[in-house]
DNA sequence: AAGTGGTCTAGACCACGAG
DNA sequence: TCGTGGTCTAGACCACTTC
């Protein structure tokens, strides 16, 4: 607490500068630093507003409005009474856990997907996955196969490509052990965060080894997805391909 | 200016009604309110935030917090200096008018559609139109098939429904001559602004007209998009479903 | 210079959760 | 009863746009 005050004086002061950003701003990336590092980890409370509006050496109100934009980009949480939480894919909550599953079963109830690897493997990065990855030619990368599973039925199809450098020691075993989502996983086992990601959905035609594995006849037409995901700095770190039978289920996007 | 301050006792006062809901909330539906009776058109400017504070009785903050939660839904656009503006499908923003289109070329350049009606007729509604346009069994509806071109190649074929009563007087001729988005001119003819929209996208197999409009071969595979747009109040104005072709576009959206 | 939205502050009080 | 986030206020000053 020696510091109190005195950061303050270490955020930007003047309005003229040329990379002048509001004081809540630099309050959110202070915050975010905070994240980044592990100071406060997904599941855990941060500091009350005015702990870190004397922290910080600025009034409540500016760590509010700071708070209140990462709060609308779902890394944090606030829960009245309690405090304000790290957001994290092992919520209890359900809708947490699949934040990023938008599939939707056509009729009523929905249920959580069950996870079967099928294959696990490492290889080297080619052209697109280095560029799309922002790794270098030939890193390593893992390779994960598996399918998803609605009411014991065959759905999806899905083609992961992670850094190997990033989620060294990950290993089939955890996936088969692992309960809850993949990328709860990824953020428990290896302190890394999916924040946000960006899909490409296109028709294709079941090809046979996939209309097998989904149970269809070959050609038949599947919702291709796929996504890049990003952590902290828009740092891509995962690229998959998804294959979705969308017979008995459709893609949900809201448009605002 | 009778009223000043006066409103501001018609305003829900104590806390513990079994309806309450903060004060900025209440001030939000007035806005609201002026947005539906047509009172702010369109790409005008609304009162400024200090003029509406006066005509509402409360503080220029309670305001400002109400406007700032339209403007993150898009129903209003803040513009510093100037005003803020009602939301329009017509604003010179060419992100604007094509504000709920995901599809996206391949490679590069990002030019707008070009729209092609194809077939324009009346018709009753069924069961599901009735059922998911929340009105009555039989009530008239209008129907519009239409053709979207991007780069002069065929991309999309759009099935239009619209309950008849809420569009009176919609003519093929102003389809053909209406430059600019379609729901630009359901806004600007009909007093009708669509706020959001939600699709179900799923794949499907061209059948034998689609195919030859889209110039692919019969049993291509399609995204299929089917979209509900809502007016004020959630109120559902349009169905349709679109086919896309995903050979040189794909479908992108952003998860969060 | 005047008017608009954007930022920041300080303080009051309310609602919720936990002990 | 206490600490947390949630609401509301009043006032100061800054930045942008227009005149």
């Amino acid at each position: 607490m020696i510091f109190c005050g005195a950061i303050r004086f270490m955020l930007q002061e003047s309005h003229s500068s040329p990379t002048f950003s509001p004081l809540y701003r630099q309050i959110k990336s202070l915050i975010l630093q905070g994240l980044e590092s592990g100071e406060w980890r997904p599941g855990e409370a941060i500091p009350s507003e005015t702990e870190l509006a004397v922290r910080f050496g600025v009034s409540q109100g500016t760590v509010r409005k700071a708070i209140d934009e990462m709060a609308a980009e779902n890394l944090l949480i606030r829960r009245q009474g309690k405090g304000t939480y790290v957001a994290s894919h092992n919520d209890a909550d359900q809708r947490a856990k699949f934040r990023f599953l938008r599939l939707i079963p056509e009729s009523g109830t929905l249920d959580s997907p069950q996870s079967q690897p099928l294959e696990f493997w490492r290889a080297k990065a080619g052209q697109e996955a280095s560029r799309i990855l922002g790794i270098k030619l030939g890193a390593p990368i893992t390779i994960i196969r598996r399918l998803l599973k609605f009411a014991a039925k065959p759905v999806v199809i899905d083609e992961i490509y992670l850094p190997g450098e990033v989620f060294v020691g990950l290993s089939l075993e955890m996936l088969q052990e692992h309960r809850g989502s993949f990328y709860g996983l990824l953020e428990s086992q290896f302190g890394v965060r999916m924040i946000r990601a960006e899909e490409h959905l296109r028709a294709v035609a079941a090809d046979r080894a996939n209309a097998a594995l989904l149970a269809v006849a070959e050609g038949t037409p599947l919702l291709s997805v796929e996504r890049v995901s990003y952590t902290y700095g828009d740092r891509p770190v995962e690229w998959r391909r998804g294959l979705y039978l969308t017979a008995e289920h459709y893609y949900l996007n809201e448009l605002g």
